[in-house]
DNA sequence: ACACCATTCCACAAACTCGTGTAATAGTGT
DNA sequence: ACACTATTACACGAGTTTGTGGAATGGTGT
């Protein structure tokens, strides 16, 4: 078992042109992992990535329209939305009758390329 | 509804120096949907990342010596990695009785890096 | 007050997940 | 062949997730 050691490499063949080994730091807490845990436990679903993907193009959506372009029923979609809102992953925002949903940190859709960057990587390397 | 436009942004404020619209593209497809649920899906469970983040500072370990760094039974450890090395995320090399594991896509370690930073810029902003 | 629309709440069944305990497989050394 | 160790396969039960259908909530317009 070797010691875990600060390194600094690059991949030039992958998505991610600088990649650092992780610090010598201490193991991931319980609370951390569990965050951890839960924030990819949101993503971990089609209807909710979806969703995502749509709202990341168009800013903000109402829920009739997201359900109508997902091809989905109303219950379903704002169930979606609501795991999504708890996580504060999104935000909405009343107009009259219509519920507009928005993508709160646009930091998610970075981390949501850099996974289809690496299903990509997996792709291209067999 | 706003049409889907190119955009680049910085958001000072984030981890994420640069953010950058996701361009005017076709919505996700069901397969790329689902293999982005399923990538997500093997990193939303705590002992997993707990795994991935052992292996990213050391490079390679064994099953028992995970098992113990993890306080965790050999059983439990052992169908964890199981499901890393059946989405190749982690692959294997026996030597003797004992069988190393190691993280194949250094890639991955970037989004583990960056869900982290997520979680902090939603600390901070409290 | 009323009809109407968008959204949410609730209970439910089918499917999936995870750690546990037991048993099986595979390599090492005598 | 045998004992021993490391790892995996399997079945099980408790818990969680997801879409569905019916009902409730809240805003709009007449």
């Amino acid at each position: 078992m070797k010691d875990a050691k600060l390194e600094l490499v690059e991949f030039k063949d992958t998505c991610c042109p600088v990649q650092v080994m992780l610090p010598d730091e201490t193991p991931l807490t319980d609370k951390e992992a569990n965050d951890l845990e839960d924030l990819f436990k949101v993503l971990a679903n089609d209807t909710r990535l979806k969703l995502l993907h749509t709202l990341a193009r168009v800013e903000e959506m109402c829920v009739c329209d997201l359900a109508q372009s997902l091809g989905m029923n109303v219950q379903a979609i704002s169930n979606q939305l609501q795991r999504l809102a708890d996580r504060g992953i999104v935000a909405t925002k009343r107009s009259g009758n219509m519920i507009y949903y928005r993508v709160v940190d646009r930091c998610l859709i970075d981390i949501l390329k850099k996974a289809q960057c690496l299903l990509n990587d997996a792709e291209n390397n067999k």
